[in-house]
DNA sequence: CCTTAGCACTCCTAAGCGCCGAGTGCTAAC
DNA sequence: GTTAGCACTCGGCGCTTAGGAGTGCTAAGG
């Protein structure tokens, strides 16, 4: 069932305007659009068509049309086409990294969601690297006093994690460094995924033939692990759905922050459209999790040395505009994989 | 102008009402009330009386009394007495900590809050502890790899921060350490503040006579601890605030959120508030920033090893139960001083 | 003299009603 | 196939009205 080409123009103006003024959009108004040129009357039969075939709706009776979720998909499929971005845009999202080579990881991150959210007004979110999907480079003890201890655990895409731990008081410095390059050396390459439980335990058994004491310090070990199976999600512009027209009543905006502060679920969310496309848009009900089918879901993967990381997306009413936001986060990646990659 | 003892229990009366029900209280629900065996037409003589004193406010000619501003301050000084915990609030208090003693400072600030706004459902919001006030212990430099090393610096009170650095190439294991060892030789003590650019001076005059190698490195040492002059401040269940009355409009919920925002203002609200005194309640008015005075803001300072290190406090209407929250959040302070005291 | 019952009055709120205008679908003419 | 014309629909807005909660005042009672 393919539309013609002037149902394409006619359906492409009322996205193109309803997008803009959150208003259901009326036969005249489309008459008068540019490279219409048809009278109202023959939009009107033609948006009645649309309307049969799924891709616009009517709020009620007498009003105009907006366009359903078909109709969103099938603008961003094949009429929209690229976007451009404005000079500013260029600029604000260019100047996010400026002297970010030094940074760390997580800041760079908290600093793109933030530009992300800025420069397009929606609310932004970004799964922050998976650290277990990193490799181990190495780990240090420093002895903070006598009965404590820091552990640091670096990995090659830039994380650095520690912890403070009790230290065994009958470990001498030169035993705890024999165990720490013993660790090192086993350890090295090695995904924080692959440094599961059993391999801790063998390693454990084999270190107990030489020094019985470092059982605590493999439970931390073991537990800080665990912590941080989960990547956090960082959060940018939560207020800006407040200034969309679409959440007016203060029950939606509840039902959105409510959701904006369940970190897991977001993670959830953005683990299930983390591929290796350009960029995913989910409209609606396309979205798995319930909580969010009144919303579009924009995506996209970043990387580092073209190993996918993590994704980053912005989240808003299934009205937006896709055209300029799709560019913005495309180039926002872009320049984000830029800044992450190390060669 | 003192307040007869039936006034008193009029105006306890009305602000008890007013605080379980957000509705203006009328003279027939006073007079229902337990211990106060008036009639109506008495009570509305009084209400009157109270309403001219300032104590009350009618919204309009034909609705009951609210508490004002005032009367709010002269229940909390005078009437409310001290607040109970239900043995539910306790329990969610103390498990908040178990285990917590291994943990890093800024996991438990961060802890801490969520309790907080979960038991209250208020919006809670505590100041870090302040990284500039507290003691150098010791710096360490791990290197990464050729080029690259992580500095680590560790305080007294338990502060962890590290930083990646670009490294001299010319500079051999040993030197560095030499380094380094003179460093936390010269700075062990001394608070972060303390630590100025003009004391980095004349170290590093110190020690070019020795090495002249290490700009780079006391650069960083200087730009990670300006970073870090301003604490950070943690917000728990800033969502909670829609599920207020007095946040009815959309309007105003934007204003708190953005507010909630701008992190470096609630820096300076918090810190404005932070004393020796036990709980600090500021209603309305009493606040001396613009965009809260139509809140309550009630805060505590909490210590490590009876140094004041920060504050802990909730914010919402001013309409709220005090006698309450001021226990709950008394009890908290006192968890959280053992919690995070090393004595 | 303080307290209380009674009553007129005020003013907010919600519901009902009619008007207006935007926009539609249909029909008939071009 | 396109368009002008027209009757029709329906939501939104402003107006009016009824109801009710609560007040202040007055006058009677302990």
């Amino acid at each position: 069932m393919k539309l013609s080409e002037r149902k394409k123009r006619i359906l492409h103006a009322v996205v193109a305007n309803h997008i803009q003024t959150a208003e259901p959009v009326g036969s005249r108004t489309v008459a008068r659009a540019d490279g219409i040129g048809l009278s109202s009357a023959t939009i009107r039969n033609e948006m009645a068509d649309l309307e049969e075939m799924g891709y616009l709706a009517q709020p009620h009776t007498s009003a105009g049309r907006i366009p359903s979720q078909k109709g969103y998909r099938y603008y961003v499929d094949y009429l929209m086409g690229d976007g451009r971005l404005t000079v500013e845009d260029e600029l604000s999202i260019s100047r996010f990294l400026s002297d970010e080579k030094m940074r760390e990881i997580e800041q760079i991150i908290a600093n793109a969601v933030k530009v992300l959210s800025s420069v397009t007004n929606q609310t932004s979110l970004i799964m922050g690297p998976q650290f277990q999907k990193s490799t181990f480079q190495q780990m240090r003890i420093l002895p903070l006093d006598e009965k404590r201890g820091l552990v640091v655990l670096i990995t090659h895409s830039g994380f650095i994690k520690n912890k403070v731990i009790e230290l065994d008081q009958n470990l001498s410095p030169a035993e705890l460094h024999q165990v720490v390059s013993y660790l090192n050396q086993k350890l090295y390459g090695l995904t924080i995924d692959q440094v599961t439980t059993s391999l801790i335990n063998e390693l454990k058994r084999d270190l107990f033939r030489r020094l019985e004491i470092l059982e605590q310090a493999f439970v931390l070990l073991e537990e800080s692990l665990r912590e941080e199976r989960q990547a956090r999600v960082f959060l940018g512009g939560t207020t800006n759905i407040l200034t969309q027209p679409e959440f007016r009543s203060v029950k939606k905006i509840h039902q959105m922050l409510s959701l904006f502060e369940r970190e897991s679920l977001l993670f959830e969310i953005l683990e299930q459209n983390l591929t290796e496309d350009d960029v995913v848009v989910r409209i609606g009900t396309e979205n798995e999790h319930e909580d969010i089918q009144e919303c579009t879901l924009i995506t996209a993967a970043y990387k580092i040395n073209r190993r996918i990381l993590g994704s980053v997306g912005i989240i808003g009413p299934t009205r937006m505009d896709y055209q300029w936001i799709i560019a913005v986060l495309r180039r926002l990646v872009e320049q984000l994989n830029r800044t992450l990659s190390t060669d």
